[in-house]
DNA sequence: ATGGACAATGTTTTT
DNA sequence: CATTGTCCAT
C-alpha cells in the first residue's frame, strides 16, 4: 500500500509509518499534520492490518473529526467501520452512557451548555445565600471549571483564601445540583470518564485493550483531564500518536497546558519525536514574519520553518485613523484584490481578537453591499429562540432537568410567575421529588395528590403545563425529533409568541425553521442523539465553506484553517495583546501565539492593520500599535511608512529617521512609584529608573525578595494596575 | 403576573 | 454601548 506514502516528504513518511510505541509529532503550521494523521490511520488499517475497531482518534472539534473521517475513507474506501473517531467530549459521552451504572447518574443524562452552567452556579449561590455581586457567577464558574480540568473534586479544591472556601462550597452545591438534574457539564464529560477509568481498573483494561492505536490531534490543547484520559486509554498497548505544536497553544484559559507536550516526553521516555518543519502553505515572507514574532517567546523549542514557495509578496502594514477606517480599508482592499483578479472573495479572511470587533466590519461590508460570512459570535445555538426549543426537548427527554424546566415554564407566558415557581420548588423539596417530576404529577389535574397544595389559579396553570409535558413524553418514542418539535411549537403557540409581524420576530422564527431543518436529519435516530449533537457543536462546525464570500472570524476560530488572503485587524496594545493578559507573562505569551496562529493562516497575502483610535466603552480613545508589530523585520513589510516603537508617544519625530531596526525609543518606561510584576520575584515597586548603555536600568523593591536592579529589556516586567 | 422603564455593570478567547 | 437585572405601575 505504498500509495499511502506518495507525495510525502521524509519526515512525514517517518511519522506515518511510526506506529509502534509512543510517537510525538511536532508539527509546525502548514506542515501537513492532518495529512500525516489521516495517512497514519489508513496505514495502520491497510498495511498493518489493524481493525478499525481497535483504533481511537480524537480531535477537538467535530469539524476536524468529520474531515479526518472523510479523508481516511477517501484513502482506503469504506472499510473504516468501527473506527472510534470524534472529539474528546463526544468520545467521553459514548463511554459514559455505556458505563453509567457505575456512576452517580443514569445513562440518559443531558449535557449542560455554558448558559445552563451559569444558571446552575446562580442557583447554587442563591441556595447558599451568597451575594452574586460579590461572587460573580462567571468568575466562580471559571474557578470550578479550572478545578474540574485539573481533576479536582469539591473536597480536593485547594483553599488558600476565604474566597476559595466559598468557591469550594459553591462547587459542592453546583455538583449536587447537576447530579439532581441528571446533567453533566462539558468538564464533567472529561472528569467522569477520567474518574471511571481510574476507579475501575477492569473498565480501564477493557478500553485500553481495545484501543491498540490511540491518535490525538492538537495535542498542545489538552488539559490535565484529557491528558490523563489518553494515558489511561493507551496504557495497555502504549501505541499513542500525538500531533501538536506548542506554539499554537491558545486555550490556556480553558485549562489547556502545552506543557503536556513535555510531560508526554517524560511519561513516555521512549517516545519517538518527529519534527515537521517544511511548510506547504505560506510564502517565505509570511513564514519569516511568523517566526520573528514567535521567536520572542521564551523557553520554547525552536523550529526552523521553511517553504519551497518562494518569498512572495511583502506583507502590508496599514495604519488606519480609527476603527471605522480600519473596516473600510479591509473592505476596499478586498474589493480591489477581487477587481484586479488577484483573489476571489472567498479567498479572504478577516481575523480579530474579540467578537465585538466584528460589528464594524459587518457594517462596512453591508454598507458596501458585499456579502460575508461570520463564524461564531452570536452563535446559532446561543440564540434565545433556539435555546427555548432545545429546553423544551430536554425537558421532555429528562424532566429532572431543572434548568430547562425553569427556562420554559413560563415561555410563552402562561401565568406561572416567580411566586408559583417558588411554590413548586418548595413543595418539590418537601416531597423529595424534582420540580419537573412534581409538575408531571400535577399534569394529571385534580387526580394529583398535590393539586390542592397550590392556590387555585397557580394549580391550574401548573397542571395545564404539566399535562402538555406528559403528552409530549408519551409521544416521544413514536415521533421523530422533528415531529416532536412541531408538536411542541404548535401546542405552545410559539410562532404567535415570537410575533412574526415584526422583523425581529420573523428572524427568530427563521432560526427556528433552521433548527427544524437540522432536526430533519435525525429522522432515524432518537431524541437523545439529536440533543447530544447540538450540545457539542462548536462555532467552527457551523462554518459554511460553500459560499464564495469573505470570512470574519476570531483568531481562535481561525486555528486549523488557511486562506490565500488574511487580514488581521486591531493590532493594538490592549486589543492584541488583550489588556486582560498584561499582568501575566504566560497569558502574554499566549497572546503572541495567537498572533502567530493568525499570521500562519495566510498562504499568499497578509495584511496587518491597526487603528490609531478605537471606540472602547462607547468613547473613542487613542491607541498604541501592538508590541508584536515591532518584532516583524521591516524588510518584510510594505505599505505606508512603518511607524515603529511608539511606546512613550514621541514616535512622530523618530519616524523621520531612516527606518533602522535599532533599539527602542530612548524614553523611560518605568517611573518611581509604579507597581510592576516580575515572573520570578512577584510584585514590586519601582524606586527609580535611568538610561545606561542604551538600556533602561530599573531599581525595584520586591515584596518577596527585596531590592533588585534589572535591565528593562531583559527582565520580563509587567505593569500592575492599581 | 406582566411588561416597561431605569440602573448598573462589564466586555477574550469556547468544547 | 449593550446587555442584564431590578423596581415599579398596571
Amino acid at each position: 500500500m505504498s500509495f499511502l506514502l506518495d507525495g510525502l516528504n521524509e519526515q512525514q513518511r517517518k511519522a506515518v509509518t511510526a506506529c509502534q510505541g509512543p510517537v510525538l509529532v511536532l508539527a509546525g503550521p502548514g506542515s501537513g499534520k492532518t495529512r500525516v494523521l489521516t495517512r497514519s490511520i489508513a496505514y495502520r488499517i491497510e498495511t498493518l492490518g489493524a481493525r478499525p475497531y481497535h483504533i481511537l482518534a480524537v480531535t477537538f472539534t467535530n469539524k476536524a473529526a468529520r474531515e479526518m473521517g472523510e479523508r481516511v475513507e477517501k484513502l482506503i474506501g469504506a472499510n473504516t467501520h468501527g473506527l472510534t473517531l470524534g472529539t474528546f467530549h463526544s468520545v467521553c459521552v459514548r463511554i459514559l452512557r455505556r458505563q453509567a451504572e457505575r456512576l452517580p447518574f443514569d445513562s440518559h443524562f443531558v449535557i449542560f451548555d455554558a448558559d445552563d452552567q451559569i444558571r446552575v452556579v446562580k442557583r447554587a449561590l442563591r441556595d447558599l445565600d451568597l451575594d452574586e455581586k460579590q461572587y460573580r457567577p462567571h468568575s466562580i464558574h471559571a474557578a470550578i471549571s479550572r478545578a474540574k480540568n485539573e481533576l479536582l473534586l469539591p473536597e480536593d479544591f485547594p483553599i488558600k483564601t476565604y474566597r476559595d472556601e466559598v468557591v469550594r462550597r459553591v462547587y459542592e452545591q453546583y455538583h449536587k445540583l447537576l447530579l439532581a438534574s441528571n446533567a453533566l457539564d462539558f468538564d464533567d464529560l472529561l472528569l467522569w470518564t477520567a474518574f471511571l477509568l481510574a476507579e475501575y481498573p477492569e473498565v480501564c483494561q477493557q478500553y485500553a485493550r481495545r484501543y491498540q492505536h490511540v491518535l490525538v490531534d492538537e495535542f498542545q490543547d489538552t488539559n490535565m483531564a484529557q491528558y490523563t484520559l489518553l494515558k489511561h486509554l493507551a496504557s495497555f498497548h502504549r501505541n499513542i500518536f500525538a500531533v501538536g505544536d506548542a506554539d499554537q497553544s491558545i486555550y490556556r484559559w480553558r485549562g489547556a497546558d502545552y506543557r503536556n507536550v513535555r510531560r508526554f516526553e517524560q511519561d513516555f521516555s521512549d517516545a519517538q519525536v518527529i519534527l515537521l518543519e517544511q511548510n506547504y502553505r505560506s510564502t517565505q515572507n509570511i513564514l519569516d514574519a511568523a517566526m520573528a514574532v514567535i521567536d520572542q517567546n521564551p523557553q520554547r523549542r525552536r523550529k526552523k520553518l521553511f517553504t519551497g514557495r518562494g518569498a512572495g509578496k511583502k506583507i502590508t502594514l496599514h495604519e488606519a485613523h480609527d476603527d471605522r477606517a480600519e473596516a473600510a480599508f479591509v473592505v476596499d482592499a478586498i474589493a480591489s484584490l477581487v477587481a484586479r483578479g488577484q483573489a476571489q472573495p472567498g479567498d479572504c479572511a478577516i481575523m480579530y481578537r474579540t467578537n465585538a470587533q466584528s460589528r464594524l466590519l459587518e457594517e462596512a461590508f453591508m454598507r458596501a453591499n458585499l456579502p460575508y460570512k461570520l463564524v461564531g459570535a452570536q452563535r446559532f445555538y446561543g440564540r434565545r429562540e433556539i435555546k427555548d426549543v432545545i429546553a423544551y426537548l430536554r425537558l421532555v427527554h429528562n424532566p429532572l432537568d431543572e434548568a430547562s424546566l425553569l427556562r420554559v415554564i413560563n415561555v410563552p407566558p402562561r401565568r406561572i410567575g416567580a411566586k408559583t415557581v417558588a411554590a413548586l420548588r418548595t413543595l418539590a423539596g418537601q416531597t423529595g421529588l424534582a420540580p419537573g417530576e412534581l409538575l408531571l404529577d400535577l399534569g394529571k389535574g385534580e387526580d394529583s395528590e398535590y393539586f390542592g397544595k397550590f392556590r387555585g389559579r397557580a394549580a391550574l396553570s401548573l397542571a395545564n403545563f404539566g399535562h402538555l409535558v406528559r403528552n409530549w413524553r408519551a409521544l416521544r418514542d413514536e415521533l421523530t425529533p422533528l415531529q416532536l418539535i412541531d408538536r411542541i411549537l404548535h401546542d405552545v403557540g410559539y410562532e404567535a409568541y415570537l410575533d412574526t409581524s415584526t422583523e425581529e420576530g420573523l428572524s427568530r422564527w427563521d432560526n427556528v425553521q433552521e433548527l427544524r431543518r437540522l432536526a430533519a436529519d435525525y429522522h432515524d435516530r432518537d431524541l437523545l442523539a439529536f440533543l447530544d449533537e447540538i450540545a457539542l457543536v462548536s462555532d467552527q462546525d457551523t462554518l459554511d465553506e460553500a459560499a464564495n464570500v469573505p470570512t470574519l472570524l476570531t483568531l481562535h476560530a481561525a486555528k486549523g484553517l488557511e486562506f490565500p488572503v488574511v487580514f488581521i485587524v486591531g493590532l493594538e496594545e490592549r486589543t492584541l495583546p488583550h489588556f486582560r493578559s498584561f499582568d501575566d507573562p504566560e497569558a502574554m505569551a499566549e497572546e503572541r501565539r495567537l498572533f502567530y496562529v493568525g499570521i500562519t493562516r495566510a498562504k499568499d497575502r497578509l495584511f496587518l492593520v491597526h487603528a490609531l483610535n478605537r471606540a472602547a466603552y462607547g468613547y473613542t480613545e487613542p491607541t498604541e500599535p501592538s508590541r508584536f508589530l515591532e518584532d516583524i523585520p521591516t524588510h518584510l513589510l510594505n505599505g505606508q511608512g512603518v511607524v515603529r516603537s511608539f511606546r512613550g508617544r514621541e514616535g512622530t519625530t523618530r519616524q523621520q529617521n531612516a527606518p533602522s531596526p535599532g533599539p527602542p525609543p530612548q524614553r523611560a518606561r518605568y517611573q518611581a512609584g509604579m507597581k510592576v510584576r516580575h515572573p520570578l520575584w512577584g510584585e514590586g515597586m519601582v524606586l527609580n529608573s535611568r538610561w545606561q548603555d542604551g538600556d533602561e536600568t530599573v531599581d525595584i523593591f520586591f515584596e518577596k525578595v527585596g531590592l533588585k536592579r534589572v535591565a528593562a529589556s531583559l527582565a520580563k516586567l509587567d505593569y500592575v494596575n492599581e
